[in-house]
DNA sequence: TATAATTCTATAATATCCATAGAATTACTA
DNA sequence: TAGTAATTCTATGGATATTATAGAATTATA
């Protein structure tokens, strides 16, 4: 399952690169306006900005902001970052590979090689959406309503 | 993650169908040659009985069997029995449809959208993955292993 | 009737996930 | 320069899920 954490970065990050003025977001806001635990997304803004994704600022009036274009976050990066490695088993990874222990003979391992298209596929969905696209796609939507009720 | 319990099962399906006799293969028998333990391995068969896949005959001689054709297992079928929903979000489930509990709004939600592709892929790649194709495919490896040789 | 297997319930051990607490640090501003 | 409001960092509690284990009850065959 694609954890809290996870959802709670992709939604933070999407709340800060639909934030208009680029002053720094604090915490409370985004905490506030997600609804999510205030601390466990301090430690998830945290981690992002560790990552490189978004530039802090201390202090009053302090905050965060993306320190990338929103078209260069790629949903991949995010989803490795706060969940882990793609593939649904370790000898699938191309990043975090590890032999499975339980694994008898890993060359002829047919699990192996399901999850093998399982991790390109959703890879290539992951890595082909932006946060930009996020967006667009949300508005794309509330568009489709509106257009429902015309 | 793909769970131990979904590995167990597939390989024990796998180790049951290639059993060339259709005399009931005991419990112990299937866990010494798969490296599982035993009683987890119990449990699992138990489950996989329950859903259909298998029918036990107690008593001494006696074990589980293949209750249907390799052909007509598929992959989607023991990967949902013991790891529950293919789908990474709630949300996006087809039988375990929920909508997920820190959702503001489903209607527009971006990741939702994401994790309805994710899948449906990973659905299609285990639909069409039957114990036959697992059996074949190993045996397509152990070929290939012997002409690298040759 | 003894044996060897499944069936069933309970539980221990471990790991992961999520949320919370609180103190330290930083930088703006009044 | 003092106060404030924010980030930073470490630690921990609690819930849940996973995996493995234990042991007794049941069943069917030889």
């Amino acid at each position: 399952m694609l954890s809290k954490k996870a959802k709670y970065a992709i939604k933070a990050l999407i709340f800060i690169a639909k934030d208009a003025d680029k002053s720094p977001l604090p915490v409370s806001i985004i905490a506030e306006r997600e609804k999510i635990p205030k601390k466990s997304l301090e430690s998830i803004l945290l981690e992002l900005r560790n990552a490189g994704y978004l530039y802090s600022k201390k202090g009053i009036s302090g905050g965060y902001v993306l320190s990338k274009s929103p078209e260069e976050i790629s949903l991949v990066g995010i989803v490795r970052l706060m969940d882990g490695p793609i593939a649904r088993v370790s000898c699938a990874s191309a990043f975090h590979y590890r032999s499975c222990e339980e694994c008898l003979d890993e060359a002829a391992c047919s699990i192996k090689k399901v999850y093998l298209k399982i991790r390109e596929e959703e890879l290539k969905i992951l890595s082909e959406t932006s946060i930009a696209d996020m967006i667009s796609n949300e508005q794309l939507t509330s568009c489709n309503l509106i257009l429902e009720h015309a």
